[in-house]
RNA sequence: UCUCCUGUAGCUCAGUCGGUAGAGCAGGUGGCUGUUAACCACCCUGUCGGGGGUUCGAAUCCCUCCGGGGGAGCCA
């Protein structure tokens, strides 16, 4: 039989029961006749209180009983004298792992910098605990959005074989000696003798693969890693991060940006609702004011703008800006943030884009300069999810294609989609880990995933 | 990749005009009638990121390499 966690010992009534506590030791406070210990299991924010009455307990032995030990506690739970509701009145102790006194993590603050060095014992910190703690909720949050509304979990392939729509620099997978790399008679690589025959890669995106599923099942979503071998070092950046990614037939725009909404607001909800106590450390520690960004964004419609919209908002204050915007520009990150916390004080949905910002995939609007893609714009984050109507007719697929350069024998498949009962459809990405961001506060993106990769950087 | 900042005790940091390194926490010892990252007293802790240079003298100034961080680009 397993015994109860912390987080469950937190919620029981005081009784007379001997109740079984284990966990890792947060601090030890000792005074004459009696000494304090914190225990968390990390089922929990807070943890136990355990007492220790030295008067009564006359030979217990408290050795190595320090910061970052293990033990398992013995005693009732009773109504507590300090803060807490509840506390443990120990009757037995045994000490399960000592820890010496050169364990980093002290009762003290640490920065998240040295704690990304200790990847392997931060999540024993209150930080890095809740951020698991809530990462697993929104994780949970986003199978059920899905699940509750009829998609289809679909798992798109990690190694591809095609380099479709570049969306980044790929790693690529091989088993090739690359110490002796077989060569043609051309003097490039023979990928003949690789293992799948051919170059190979791990995936930007599941996207292409995904719409073949949506145009057999209607609606279904992805949620996998996703690998980009970018040379960014910034916040926002992983080389290794997870992308959920949902694909729906019989589906335009409109109906795309109405789930994306519905979707992110359904995932704030239940963290708002699973982890108020971690939220609420987010809060205070992190960042002030996040839970009531986060009710507010649940709250509130999200601002619809065309990009020619966006744009002729931006010119009028270009002045502001280190980049000038004009038509046919970039909206950079200056840009994002002025229109979602100074114009519309809440998320902006903007939508058809010009078509040589945007991906080959996207459908192009009857102007024939625009195309129907759509960035959900975040205030303080910038772009959270990125999305689009597909094009769905196989003549103006292929024409796009071939202004781009892009070789038809390379998406031979994804043009037969056209080819064979081609729909309307329509869907979105979000990267998970500046969700996760969004939702803690937390600045890095580093630190909301338990072991990031980035560039020169996979330890552990 | 560009750009700015930064590296001092186990951790967080101070160190002025260049004069030979310091505080809190942690650790140790003792004290304390129930504490809340307890408190009080005492003790211990250094290749000042590495290398080179300027100087009578460098943590401090210069060069260089390495590490960390912010911002930008690219994007999710």
């Amino acid at each position: 039989m397993r015994n109860m966690r912390i987080k469950d010992l937190l919620n029981t009534a005081p009784s007379e029961k001997i109740v079984v506590a284990e966990g890792w030791v947060r601090t030890r406070r000792d005074g004459k006749n009696v000494t304090f210990l914190e225990l968390n299991d990390g089922s929990s924010l807070k943890g136990l209180q355990v007492v220790i009455d030295k008067e009564k307990l006359n030979d217990i032995n408290l050795d190595g009983i320090s910061t970052g030990s293990s033990v398992h506690a013995e005693g009732v739970i009773v109504e507590s004298h300090g803060e807490q509701k509840v506390e443990l009145s120990l009757t037995s102790i045994a000490l399960i792992g000592e820890c010496p006194d050169d364990y980093p993590l002290q009762k003290k603050r640490h920065t998240v910098e040295f704690l990304r060095e200790k990847a392997h014992l931060r999540a024993r910190t209150n930080l890095f605990g809740a951020v698991a703690r809530v990462r697993n909720t929104m994780s949970y949050a986003i199978h059920s959005f899905f699940q509750e509304n009829g998609f289809v979990y679909v798992n798109t392939p990690i190694i591809t074989a095609s380099d479709c729509e570049g969306a980044g620099e790929q790693f690529q997978v091989t088993t090739l000696d690359l110490e002796n790399v077989p060569k043609g008679e051309d003097g490039k690589v023979d990928y003949t003798k690789d293992f799948f025959g051919k170059m190979a890669n791990l995936t930007v995106s599941g996207q292409l693969e995904g719409e073949t599923y949506a145009l057999a099942l209607k609606d279904i979503y992805t949620f996998g890693p996703t690998f980009r071998a970018e040379n960014s070092n910034t916040t926002r950046h992983l080389a290794e991060f997870w992308m959920v990614e949902p694909e729906m037939a019989f589906t335009d725009l409109y109906g795309d940006m109405e789930v994306a909404e519905k979707f992110l607001k359904y995932v704030f909800s239940r963290v708002l609702e699973k982890n108020p106590e971690d939220m609420a450390f987010f809060d205070n520690f992190v960042l002030k004011g996040v839970i009531e960004t986060l009710e507010h964004v649940i709250n509130s419609p999200f601002e619809h703008m065309t990009y020619t919209d966006a744009i002729s908002i931006l010119e009028k204050v270009n002045d502001k800006f280190e980049y000038q915007v004009h038509w046919g520009s970039d909206i950079q990150s200056e840009h994002e943030r002025y229109l979602t916390e100074v114009v519309a004080k809440r998320p902006v949905i903007v939508t058809d884009y010009p078509k040589e910002i945007k991906a080959f995939y996207m459908k192009m609007n009857d102007d024939g300069k625009t195309v129907r893609g759509m960035d959900v714009l975040a205030p303080r984050l910038g772009e959270i999810i990125g999305g689009s109507e597909r094009e769905w007719r196989l003549d103006v697929l292929k024409e796009r294609m071939q202004e781009l350069g892009l070789k038809e024998e390379d998406y031979w498949w994804y043009l037969e989609l056209r080819k064979f009962g081609s729909v309307p459809h329509s869907g979105f990405g979000l990267g998970f880990e500046r969700a996760v961001q969004y939702v803690t506060g937390v600045q890095n993106i580093r630190d909301v995933i338990p072991y990031p990769r980035y560039v020169k950087s996979a330890e552990f």
